[in-house]
DNA sequence: AGCACAGTTCGGCCTGCGCCGAACCATTCA
DNA sequence: TGAATGGTTCGGCGCAGGCCGAACTGTGCT
């Protein structure tokens, strides 16, 4: 009783609808400034800069100042895999918001879960790269075969050595509720993607807005 | 833009400390009444009751009514994923709740966390595992060798083909800050050391207590 | 220097919700 | 059938905390 991490201040963080708001537009990885964010949660200024604190505070999230702006980030990995089984869990019980709005079908296709490729085009690469015995493993533990290894660096993706994080992860989409690929492979082949120009993403939403050529290209790399 | 499933909601539930402190007493993986939940959350039986009723249409506990006793348990390993990661994240940004007990030592020692041994002697486990081979892999993707699984089978423990979740899983211990062996392995290995008679657990807590002879037999079984 | 704009701080309003006392069902046992 | 026990429902209290208007700080632009 009473023993343990503090777990409910935690989730008390996360449990405001403003805040988890901001959080959510926050897991694409890109710093947002605070005035973004008050956007986002849909509140005034002044209410957004005490969560912001909050959530500082909470250690949920960094603030980087520059000039007169104040950037927000979420503050490591682990905050974004606890948002990551949050939504997935939130999504397994049917508390979808479904708020479809006219950008959502480019949403759905693609887009930018954390750091790596999420969206239909994210679940066919993982199915794809797993029915070719690049990734193997059962369930959601899955590692790089020693085959698909070779074939990552002769395409040159780099995994970067740097982060300790794994090497593969399974991440479960939330609004397919199929696995996609996380961990640093994953990241690897998102950036690649950005480097060969077949991708980029609009400023400020989680879309991955593929070229037709470069969506031709992705696919054909990786042969899905 | 409010897209994505109602992660709010979900962490709303989890952020009250009474309910926050009943699925964590429910992280023992046994199913507890009414009563007990109320005393571990230290309210009133009809607070609770409020509690568990809204815990339950948030789905994240079950009821089963027997008799005149309302037993409650997690609804599924997904909420106990979430749980443990936010476990593990409150654990690292420090905000360990330190109420240090009298029972405390019993339970950094050994104890149960959801299915499977968890304290300073699931961490040697775990660690004396890898050391010797039966565990294989990176960081804390590990699966089971060839000859890890041959003695295992060796030794009569019975990997559950039932449950899809995976084999071999390191969570993260949030006391020892340590990782531990989770997935049908660990689960495997806890219902062995009970059967053997080597520990029980005392009624109502997370203590797994072995005996003298029992914590050696176990040690001499897995090497560790 | 003066203005515009981003963010924060302060103070006050108001709703939500956690809590409990008391009364009300349901089950078991004598 | 009545008493004891485990849970739930109801009603009311009181506080925490989210929200905003207004005023203040700090930065950049002219």
């Amino acid at each position: 009783m009473k023993d343990g991490p503090d777990i409910a201040r935690i989730a008390n963080l996360i449990g405001d609808p403003g805040r988890a708001n901001m959080l959510a537009a926050l897991m694409s990885g890109k710093a947002l400034t605070a005035g973004e964010l008050a956007s986002e949660a849909g509140v005034r200024g002044q209410t957004a800069s005490g969560h912001l604190t909050k959530l500082e505070e909470g250690g949920l999230i960094a603030r980087e100042r520059q000039g007169r702006h104040h950037y927000f980030r979420l503050a490591d990995s682990d905050v974004a895999g606890v948002l990551e089984a949050l939504m997935g869990l939130a999504a397994a019980k049917g508390q979808l918001r479904t708020r479809t709005g006219p950008r959502d079908p480019e949403l759905r296709h693609a887009r930018v879960c954390y750091n790596h490729l999420a969206g239909e085009l994210g679940v066919t690469l993982y199915d794809g790269l797993r029915a070719r015995g690049v990734l193997v493993g059962s369930g959601d533990d899955v590692t790089l075969s020693d085959p698909g290894r070779e074939e990552m660096a002769r395409l040159g993706i780099e995994l970067s050595t740097k982060s300790r994080s794994p090497e593969c992860k399974s991440c479960l989409d939330w609004s397919a509720r199929r696995m996609h690929l996380a961990g640093r492979l994953g990241r690897a082949i998102l950036d690649h993607a950005f480097s060969e120009g077949w991708a980029m993403r609009p400023e400020g939403t989680r879309i991955v807005r593929f070229t037709g050529l470069g969506e031709g290209a992705f696919r054909k790399t990786f042969q899905v």
